[in-house]
DNA sequence: TCTGGGGTCCTAGGACCC
DNA sequence: TCTGGGGTCCTAGGACCC
């Protein structure tokens, strides 16, 4: 018997996190992102979207689209306690939920549907969404299968507040006539080149491949199987519950201006490996390989990005290890052209407990206890900085009552 | 003033070992 | 005389997703 996956997508999440803070921007065209010198749109509202103003265009392109756009920061304090409050409400229906990002998550409904003898999926699902709505103000689009990918596929089918269900016998009659961009996994690459060879919708996709052309196997012919495996409802129904682990920690930023002198980007470079320590030794892992990315300041209508990486003789978290390697890989690979933005990357990563194994029993301990002093001293210094800034804002706010 | 930041997975070539 | 074939690891880059 097939399996009931529902994909639940939190809709414009992050706008709508600003409607219920403020709801007299409800039916206003807002973005979120950041003014100046790189900000980005991460979403906005379908009042924003009529202007043709869409997620990862740059501030200044929107504005431009739309003048009377208002822009805000994102809200993450607001945004993570919201989310939170969406999955425990979704875990009452079932626990086997996948969390796949802040505002999107798998839910496997198969027993709680039948357990409780209802024969209605639709006004089931509607329950789940209506109650979501009642009990945060979060709207969300959910979409049934009995495969993840049709799942998925259906809570993007219609939007906001959508319920749609696909079964096996229903993909030829929604999914088919969908454009060919729709694809989750088809992207802004690779549907040019479909169109070029005259693949227009999902349904032209699937009878080429069936058909084995050659003119798109030489495009996507690694991905023929899984394709294939999609439209047919033969892919993975199993709702993975536990998180999975990383496999790279990685921080990237965009310097406050173009850089090409080395001992300018130094200090940001220190920074980034410093923020990656951290959160290595909070996830309890050692890495092996580091990597450190740039972007080209000038590149003609492309920012090029290089990485460099390293696979160290051992696996890791130490910070001055991890600095003086970074260092070395940065001077050996910096070759002074001006760049926008720097990164530092750990892969290779393997558990702090596995690595007992490899040392004595008693330098495990002592790295435990070091490890407890960093995390330690650390918060103390986040604390100690926010305080600060809390002192010197009321400092100003007397100043300026005088 | 002028395109974020966090990830995953895949590929291809080269080095190296047996 | 002159270099197979399989496997693994490392590195760089590309495509994609949220």
């Amino acid at each position: 018997m097939s399996k009931i996956i529902a994909h639940i997508d939190l809709n414009t999440f992050f706008v709508r996190v600003e409607e219920i803070k403020d709801p007299s921007l409800i039916g206003k065209p807002i973005g979120i992102g950041n003014e100046g010198r790189s900000g980005i749109i991460s979403t906005c509202s379908y009042e924003a979207r009529k202007y043709g103003v869409s997620s990862g265009m740059p501030t200044f392109e929107a504005k431009k689209l739309c003048p009377q756009l208002i822009l805000k920061p994102a809200d993450f304090k607001l945004i993570n306690l919201l989310s939170r409050e969406f999955i425990s409400y979704l875990k009452q229906f079932s626990n086997k939920l996948e969390q796949l990002s802040c505002d999107e998550c798998y839910l496997d409904l198969t027993d709680s549907y039948y357990r409780f003898g209802h024969n209605n999926i639709y006004n089931y699902l509607k329950n789940i969404q209506n109650g979501l709505y009642k009990k945060t103000k979060l709207k969300c689009s959910i979409g049934i299968g009995p495969t993840k990918f049709l799942a998925k596929m259906g809570s993007d089918y219609k939007k906001p507040m959508g319920i749609t269900i696909i079964r096996k016998k229903d993909i030829k009659n929604i999914l088919f006539p969908l454009d060919v961009k729709n694809f989750y996994g088809i992207g802004k690459k690779t549907y040019p080149k479909l169109y070029k060879i005259d693949i227009h919708t999902i349904g032209d996709l699937y009878n080429k491949l069936i058909q084995n052309d050659y003119k798109t196997l030489s495009l996507i012919s690694n991905q023929k199987d899984y394709i294939l495996a999609c439209l047919e409802g033969r892919t993975s129904d199993i709702v993975e519950t536990q998180r999975s682990d990383p496999k790279s920690i990685g921080t990237t930023r965009t310097l406050p201006f173009d850089m090409s002198i080395k001992d300018d980007i130094t200090p940001y470079l220190l920074e980034e490996i410093k923020r990656i320590t951290l959160a290595l030794k909070e996830e309890r892992k050692l890495a092996k390989t580091i990597t450190i990315t740039y972007k080209d300041a000038k590149c003609i209508d492309d920012f090029k990005t290089t990485t460099v990486s390293k696979t160290l003789d051992e696996f890791t978290d130490n910070e001055e290890k991890l600095t003086k390697e970074g260092l070395k890989l940065f001077d050996s690979s910096f070759k002074g052209n001006e760049i926008r933005l720097i990164g530092f990357t750990v892969k290779n990563l393997i558990d702090r407990n596995e690595a007992v194994t490899q040392m004595t029993f008693d330098n495990y301990m002592i790295h435990e206890k070091e490890n407890e002093l960093y995390l330690l001293i650390n918060k103390i210094n986040r604390d100690f900085k926010k305080e600060v800034l809390v002192r010197a804002s009321d400092l100003k706010k007397k100043n300026g009552n005088r």
